[in-house]
DNA sequence: CATCGCGTAGGACGACTGTCCTAATACTCC
DNA sequence: GGAGTATTAGGACAGTCGTCCTACGCGATG
């Protein structure tokens, strides 16, 4: 913090604020005063609201890429990867309550102000696919694969998106542990798991 | 349309953008053009903009008990109904696609804006939880009932957030199959369904 | 025809927004 | 110490926002 640069000072304080109070609802005003910077000296930092963003959107990439890198080094095991991928909801389930999720919550407000860096920040959403995508495919899954990394994803945005609205820690813990049964059991034998299935499916519905 | 109130009137096209573009991004301006009636004139049928989106929230809430009603009415299995619940995010694909969830991403972004308003959002996903929990109970889970209720809207959550991101329609048709299966399961026989997990669960995790 | 009141139009208001400009400061190198 | 660059402060700008006010049109009632 002491020695971070005035420009990182500032795409740390809008991340935050983006994350918590949302984009648009986040003036400069309000960034100035977390970074105690004067209002108009942001234009000799970057050269618009919109870049501030895109600076905010790539340093999360950053995070993000290094964390997956960090859990690769750390869990030799794709299903290991995947589970750590799954606990997250629970590791952050205190900002998750609070604010939902980073990634979920920034892509939907950018999508309704049709705002230009919506394809950027959906680049968050297509790293943690691409991620879970090469896990299952290690894990011999390869058809497969990229709905199941759908699948994991929907999971962590569903809890995220409840257990935001409820403020519910209990319910991310127990859809967690559902989620690891689900792994478990779809590792071991595809077929059997919920969820796998067959080609015809005509219809399960009423 | 054409007997609606003008009050009537102005709810619905402040229906449309707020779910459309957001409520804090939707100005008085566009839901006047919408109208085709001065700016001004707003404060003659309702008092400030948060009057609107309580009067949003309310209609929102009653068009959503109507269609529970509607569903009870139609359909006397408790397991039809909790798959008419499931099947929302294909019925309503398009919109979901283009716009997301217009509970999920209404009650999100009132809780960034810490918007007064944010309780009675709530509420919609209250009558959606205590709807689906009588469902469940009905069917002779009473002990889970409440969990299963979370875990359906969690699926509906998740599979509507991605869906929304990528724009992706056969996720959705996947995920809801994913979901239809796992119902049949559940039904004939809890235990044996992916998520039953019994009360110790120390950690499948790695 | 006159009167009343509901509904509307359109502009004025202060407060904010993102943006830009200019003057002053801090720091570095000769 | 002085010159030059990097960084900052603070105000001005035009635009938009939600809000409010006043005057006008219009239909019903007497």
């Amino acid at each position: 913090m002491g020695g971070a640069t005035t420009r990182e000072q500032i795409v740390e304080a809008a991340d935050q604020l983006f994350y918590r109070q949302g984009y648009e609802h986040t003036s400069f005003a309000a960034i100035a005063q977390a970074v105690h910077i004067s209002r108009g000296n942001f234009y000799y930092h970057f050269k618009s609201k919109d870049d501030i963003l895109g600076a905010v959107i790539a340093a999360r990439l950053d995070a993000r890429r290094r964390m997956l890198k960090q859990w690769e080094a750390e869990e030799a095991d794709p299903l290991g990867r995947i589970r750590r991928f799954v606990e997250i909801v629970v590791t952050n389930r205190a900002d998750i309550q609070s604010y939902g999720c980073p990634v979920g919550t920034l892509t939907t407000e950018l999508a309704k102000l049709e705002h230009p860096a919506l394809d950027q920040a959906g680049g968050l959403f297509t790293l943690f696919r691409a991620w879970l995508r090469e896990q299952f495919t290690r894990l011999g899954h390869e058809t497969q694969a990229d709905a199941l990394a759908m699948h994991v994803l929907a999971f962590s945005q569903g809890v995220a998106t409840l257990a935001h609205a409820f403020r519910d820690e209990d319910f991310i813990r127990r859809e967690v542990q559902r989620m690891h049964h689900w792994l478990s059991r779809y590792a071991a034998d595809p077929d059997s798991a919920t969820g796998a299935v067959p080609d015809d499916t005509a219809s399960a519905n009423a």
